[in-house]
DNA sequence: ATTATCTATAGATCTATAGATAATGC
DNA sequence: ATTATCTATAGATCTATAGATAATGC
C-alpha cells in the first residue's frame, strides 16, 4: 500500500490537468472567475477570448464549458459580486452609527479602497450591464440599493442640519460616480503602464490617502459648517481604527 | 492604395454607394469616425466589428479600409479628439482670467458638459490607450497637459490664499476623474435603458445642473472660506454668460 | 461510476486583401 | 485617369459541442 504523501483538502477527482503551472489555489470555478476578471479589466470583455481565460486559469479552452455555459455567464457571475462588496460595507458603516457626515466620510473612503481592489473595471461592468438588462436585472436592483443607502445617509444628515440643503439622490449618485471615477484613474493613473500607475499611487500617498482626500473634499463640500470637517475626519478615523478596521 | 491628401473641397466621385440610407452628411472619413465612436461607446471596441461600423456609416465592410488601415487606426483617430475638447476649453477659461476658484468652477462645469457630449466612453479610451502606449503617445501627452493645466489653476488658488493647502496634482487628478465618473453615470444613470438614463438626467435637472452641482461641491470643498462659494458661483455664471458662452 | 479534464473539430464569425466596377474629370 | 466604392474570398480566429481519457470512489 502506498501512503498518501499529502493531506488532501477538498480533493477532486477527474483527469489531471495538462498544465501544472498556474491555478492550484481553490476550486476551479473561482480560479476561472479571478482570471476572467483580471482579463476583462485589462482588455475588456469583448477583447477577451475563452482561450485566454482558459490559459490564465491553467485549463484548456473547452474545459471552461464544464463550469460556464458561455462567456456571458462568466461575466454574470463576476458582476454579481460588483455591488455586493460596497453594499456590505455601507451596511456595516450604517450599523456602526454616528453622525451622517462621519458615516459619509467612511463610506467614501472605504468605497474607493474597495473599488480599487476589485479585479475589474466597474465602468465597463456598468456599460455591459446596461446593454443587457435581462441578464443583469439583479445587478441593477443591487445598484439601486446602493444609491438608496447613500441617499438615506445624506437625507439624515440634511434633516439633522449637518449637511446643506440639496437633492439627496443627486448627491448620492455624484458621490458614487466620483468613487468610480477615482477607481478608474487609480487603474491607469499618470500614464500608460501599470508600473507608472502604482508609482503614481504611491507618490500621491497610496489608495488610503487618495480615498481620504476625496472623502475630505466631498464631505467638506456638503457640510453646512465646513469648519467641522476636522472633527468629522477624526471621528471617522476613530471608528475605522476599531469596529470596521477590516474594510 | 492611394490615400487622399488633405483636400479642401469635399470632392465627390467614385462608384456610387449601394446603400443610400445613412451617411450623406460630410466626408466619409468623419462619418466613419462618428459611427465608430457611437458603436465603441455602446459595445466597446472589442465588441464592435468592422462590418458594424460599415453598416452604420452606409458602406460595405471592405470600403472602410480605403480610409483606415485597420480598426486600431479608427480608434486612434477618435482618441486624438478626446483630450482636445477639454484642453481647448480650459485654455479659454484661463485666458478669461479671474480668481482661481471661479476658473475651477467653470472648468468643472464645462468639462462635465463637454464629456457628456462626447460620442464615446472616455473611461474605455483610457483603458485602451493604456494598453497600447506606442500608438497613443500623443494621447498621453495631451492628457498630461490637461492635468498640468488644472494643477496650475489650483496652485494659483493656493498661493492666492483662496484655496486650502493641498497636493495640487492630487486635487487635479481627483477633479478630472470626478468629471469622468460623472460622464459615466450620465451615460447609464438610473438603469439599463437609454430612455431611463435621459429621464434621470432630466429629473435631476439636466447636464448643466449636474455639472453645476459637482462644481459647487468640489470648489466648496477646496475653498479656504466655504462661505464664499455663492460669490464664486455668481462670478462663474457671469463669465459663462458672456465670454465663453459657447462652451 | 463519477468526475474533471483533455483532444478534435464544425460552424460561425471577422479581418484584410485582390480585383472589378461605376462614377466624374481631363 | 482617378477616385470611391463594390464583390469575392483566403486565412485567421473564436465558440461551443462531441467524444475520449485519466483520475478517484464504490
Amino acid at each position: 500500500m502506498v501512503v498518501r504523501a499529502e493531506a488532501e483538502p477538498p480533493r477532486r477527482s477527474g483527469r489531471p490537468r495538462r498544465s501544472t503551472r498556474e491555478a492550484a489555489s481553490g476550486d476551479p470555478r473561482s480560479e476561472i472567475l479571478a482570471a476572467a476578471g483580471r482579463l476583462f479589466a485589462e482588455r475588456g470583455v469583448g477583447g477577451t477570448t475563452m482561450v485566454e481565460i482558459a490559459r490564465a486559469s491553467g485549463l484548456r479552452q473547452s474545459s471552461l464549458y464544464y463550469y460556464f455555459r458561455n462567456k456571458g455567464h462568466v461575466l454574470e457571475a463576476i458582476v454579481v459580486e460588483a455591488n455586493r462588496v460596497p453594499l456590505r460595507m455601507i451596511e456595516q458603516v450604517r450599523e456602526a452609527g454616528g453622525p451622517a457626515p462621519v458615516q459619509l466620510y467612511r463610506i467614501i473612503r472605504a468605497d474607493v479602497a474597495a473599488l480599487s481592489s476589485l479585479p475589474y473595471d466597474l465602468n465597463e461592468i456598468h456599460r455591459l450591464a446596461g446593454r443587457d438588462p435581462e441578464t443583469f436585472t439583479r445587478y441593477w436592483e443591487e445598484r439601486e440599493q446602493l444609491v438608496d443607502a447613500v441617499t438615506q445617509v445624506i437625507r439624515a444628515g440634511i434633516d439633522a442640519g449637518e449637511l446643506r440643503q440639496m437633492h439627496p439622490r443627486l448627491a448620492a449618485l455624484t458621490i458614487l460616480s466620483n468613487d468610480e471615477g477615482t477607481q478608474n484613474w487609480l487603474r491607469v493613473a499618470g500614464g500608460p503602464t501599470a508600473r507608472d500607475a502604482s508609482a503614481t499611487r504611491a507618490g500621491l500617498g497610496g489608495t488610503h490617502a487618495i480615498g481620504g482626500f476625496l472623502a475630505d473634499l466631498v464631505v467638506r463640500g456638503l457640510l453646512v459648517d465646513a469648519s467641522t470637517i476636522d472633527g468629522v475626519r477624526q471621528a471617522a478615523d476613530g471608528l475605522d481604527a476599531t469596529a470596521v478596521l477590516d474594510l
